[in-house]
DNA sequence: TCTGAGTGAATGGAGATTCATTCACAAGGG
DNA sequence: CCCTTGTGAATGAATCTCCATTCACTCAGA
C-alpha cells in the first residue's frame, strides 16, 4: 500500500509521479536517480519517502495507477463501438493515440514494464492484465456477433494484438523522425489483423 | 571492438558469454553483478575485464554475437523453403523453437535488448536490425510471387509480426505452467497472420 | 629468466535511504 | 487579540551499503 500522502489531497504525491514519468522515460529506471526525480517535482530528496516506500514503490504505484487511468480511457471509448470490429479497431486507435498525448508514460510502460514484471518479485500488473482482458473480450464478442472466426484461439490473438501494438509503438518511440503517424500505422494494422497478410481467397480456405 | 582475448581460440571468453546469459537471464542486466558471472564462469573478476572492457561491453557482444548466430540459423533454415509462404512459417517456427533450445538466450535478448537500444548511448543493435531484415525480405518475395496483397506495407507489417512473435515468447517465457507448446503458438500464429481474424469472405474484400 | 594470462583483494564513487532539524500553521490561554 | 506551545509535513546533508573496476602480484610455459 503506497501510504497515503500527508498534504492536501496528494497534489504533491502527483507531482512526484509526473517527474518520475519524465525522468523514468528519459534516463530508464536504473539509470534515474531519486535525486533526479526529486529535483523535477521541486520537491526534497526525503518527501519522496513520505509518499512511497522506495524507488521500486515509486515505479510499481506509477505502473499501476498511469495504467488504471489508461485502461478506464479505453474501456470508455469502446463503449460507444457498435460491433466487435469498429471496438477493435477503437482500440487499436487508442492505443496509437496515446501515443502522442502521453508519448513519455507510455515509454515507462512499454520499456520497463516488462523488466519489472520479470524481475521485482512478488509484484503481479493487475492493470496490465485488464488491458490484455479488454482485447479478449472483444475477441469473443466478435465471434458470438459471428464476425470472427469461430476457431480463432482467444488467449493467443490477444497476445498477437498486443505485441504487435507494442512493437509499433515502440519503433514510433525510438525513431527520432517517426515514418508514419501513429494513425497511418493504427489503420495499416487494423487491416492487417482482419484481413491478413494473404491476397484475397489464397493460401486459406481454398488450398 | 571488444578486445580480442588472450588465451587459446578464446573458450575462456566464450565460458564468460555463456555465464552472462545465464545471469542476465536469471536477474537482468543491471541486477547481475560482475561478481557473480565471474563465479559463474569460474574464472577470476578480473579475467572478465581481459575479453571486454566493461559490463556494458559484455552485454553489447552477448547481443551482437548470440544474435548474429540465431540470424545465420534462421536464414540457413529459410533457404530450404520453397515459396514465401513455407519461408514465413519456417521463420516463425525458428524463432519458437528458439525458445525450447535456448531460453535463457531468448529471455536477454527480450528483455534487455530494448532497454539496450534505448539507452546505452551509441549502440546499434545491428544484428536485430538484420534480424527484421529477413522478414521484410521475405515478404517482399511473398508479393513478387503474388501469394501476399501488394498494398501491403511491408515496414510495418515487419514489426506487427516481429511483436506478435515477440509477445507470444514473452508469455511463455514469463509463464511458469506455459500453457501451449511453443509450436502450437506458432502454428496458430501463422494462420492468424496468413488470413486475419475474420471469418474467410465477411468484412475484407467484398463488404 | 622473461612474458603475459590470470587472479582477487582493495579502492573509489555512486546513490538510496535516513533522520535531526526547520517551519507553517492551529489551538488554547491570558 | 497576541503569545505560547504542539503537531506533523517537508527538508537535505550525512550515512551506509554495494559493486564495478583496478592493479600489484603469481606462476606456468617458453
Amino acid at each position: 500500500m503506497a501510504r497515503r500522502g500527508p498534504n492536501n489531497g496528494g497534489e504533491k504525491r502527483d507531482r512526484i509521479l509526473r517527474a518520475a514519468v519524465k525522468i523514468f522515460s528519459r534516463k530508464g529506471f536504473f539509470n534515474s536517480k531519486v535525486s533526479e526525480i526529486a529535483r523535477a517535482a521541486e520537491v526534497a530528496d526525503g518527501t519522496i519517502y513520505l509518499y512511497f516506500r522506495n524507488k521500486d514503490d515509486l515505479l510499481i504505484s506509477l505502473f499501476e495507477e498511469k495504467m488504471g487511468e489508461v485502461v478506464a480511457d479505453v474501456r470508455r471509448r469502446i463503449a460507444v463501438g457498435g460491433n466487435a470490429l469498429e471496438k477493435l479497431r477503437i482500440f487499436i486507435e487508442s492505443h496509437m493515440d496515446l501515443l502522442e498525448r502521453e508519448s513519455g508514460l507510455v515509454e515507462v510502460l512499454q520499456v520497463e514494464l516488462r523488466q519489472s514484471t520479470k524481475f521485482l518479485k512478488d509484484y503481479t500488473p493487475v492493470k496490465f492484465f485488464e488491458y490484455l482482458e479488454i482485447i479478449s473480450d472483444i475477441l469473443e464478442e466478435g465471434k458470438r456477433e459471428g464476425v470472427l472466426r469461430p476457431d480463432l484461439n482467444t488467449s493467443i490473438a490477444r497476445r498477437a494484438i498486443f505485441g504487435a501494438l507494442d512493437e509499433l509503438s515502440l519503433t514510433y518511440i525510438l525513431s527520432r523522425k517517426p515514418k508514419y503517424h501513429p494513425s497511418v500505422t493504427a489503420a495499416e494494422l487494423c487491416r492487417l489483423l482482419l484481413e491478413g497478410l494473404c491476397v484475397p481467397g489464397a493460401s486459406a480456405g481454398k488450398g
